[in-house]
DNA sequence: CGCGGATTTGAATAGTATCAATACAGGTGG
DNA sequence: CCACCTGTATTGATACTATTCAAATCCGCG
């Protein structure tokens, strides 16, 4: 189980060694000697599910890379409707650069580990290397195709459907070491409660519990114990996706 | 009315001088040389409304920026439901930097001019120029933003909402050279079709026919030649998008 | 003036939300 | 170890919003 893909490996550091953002996540930017100056102010946070993370409208003071766990984003409108705009996992960077507030809160959707960058440090080395720029580019381009994905799924899908493309992108996205591609079945634990599927999707619980109940009936899915799902075959949930 | 920003503006091609991209846009990374440069392999091209301008799953061989115009983003489900994920307004950048094929349709919503980029041209001009990458990494952001803001919309607003918001966005993007926050009143010719609205909003044509019509009755808006629009108080409007 | 596409209006229907009640899971204390 | 308790999820009945299907009207244009 331990890392070796690096010839020098000793000389990154340990927490850098197993994580994510090294090889896929915005760190693939840096060799060893910068990994190691960037250490020196990066800080690995565990935060509980549950935990609000940063808050809307809260002032920018740091990042982060997810190194395990699923980071749930949403906005507000003035009457308390919610609508979660993205989830992010490991390595997904997690922060809006150049902008001096959050425009929307960052919660853990499960436990979550996080390897915190303060936010001078992140710039100024953004300044000497433009490859982490370029890091940055490509997981915001990343973000922008996942968003405009999931306009077509509020926009147009039926329920049934939005509930089958929620499950799938789970599937395919909660487990970072797995290839989506190769996937024929699969097993996980939901990070999201019925409330937050419902503001990920648009709906109400009622109309989630409803469709989760139905897909159960027609064997596209197993459910234990509410959180743990079983999808025998991928390719049959993909077909209700729409 | 003519440009005078710069000190030895005849340096500037003639094209980039009342260029909004110039300025806002990502060539606004760029010294006069680099300018002169970088137009030895730009192209204005116009092109009339309806024109599909890149589609879907093509490869990409060229970017573009928006000089002049609307233009409409859309994606299609396989069943031929479709959305509109996004429309992009001078000086936006048109085109997914970074991908072998585009994965939406990019159609002129109304006239538009494009000031087109060979993709070779621009990749080797970003890897000389980080600010230009700098400026691409902006507009991403801006377009991450406003793609967060529209799932809101699509996600958790209703009908009568959406008609308000749409309308909103459009009065307030228009017009490159206004400032938004000072916009009282505005009158604007509607660069979609009805069949447009519904597309991007997630609804049927009649359903916004319906909420314009009532937007109508209420005295929010009124509608000329069904095509032209006027906000008496872009404050009421506001008001109406929830 | 008349044609064709775009838009609006109308009536019936379907899908999702709302409100209310019940069932379940996980944790706590007896 | 089990009964209880609390928050979460499911199920049921009804209401309402937006869709669907159909028809009428408007608009630009030859």
């Amino acid at each position: 189980m331990t890392t070796r893909k690096d010839i020098h490996n000793s000389e990154i550091p340990v927490l850098c060694q197993s994580c994510e953002a090294r090889h896929r996540g915005i760190c693939g930017a840096l060799d060893a000697e910068q990994l190691i100056e960037l250490a020196r102010h990066t800080r690995q946070v565990k935060q509980q599910s549950g935990t609000e993370l940063v808050a809307d409208s809260e002032e920018v003071n740091s990042y982060a890379n997810v190194m395990q766990g699923v980071v749930k984003l949403t906005k507000m409108l003035s009457d308390g409707r919610q609508q979660v705009i993205g989830l992010q996992f490991a390595p997904d960077f997690l922060g809006r650069p150049f902008a001096p507030e959050s425009k929307m809160s960052a919660e853990a959707a499960s436990d979550v580990s996080l390897c915190k960058i303060p936010r001078k440090a992140l710039e100024s080395m953004m300044k000497q290397n433009p490859q982490l720029e370029h890091r940055l580019l490509m997981q915001t381009l990343k973000e922008l195709d996942e968003a405009r994905d999931w306009m077509v799924t509020l926009g147009r899908k039926t329920a049934a459907e939005k509930v089958a493309s929620f499950l799938y992108l789970i599937a395919t996205n909660i487990n970072p070491s797995l290839d989506p591609d190769e996937m024929t079945s699969a097993k996980f634990d939901l990070p999201l409660t019925r409330v937050d599927i419902a503001d990920f999707l648009g709906l109400t619980v009622e109309t989630v519990s409803r469709q989760l109940t139905k897909l159960r009936k027609d064997d596209v899915i197993q459910i234990e114990h509410n959180r743990t799902f079983i999808v025998p075959s991928m390719e049959r949930l993909e077909l209700r996706c729409g």
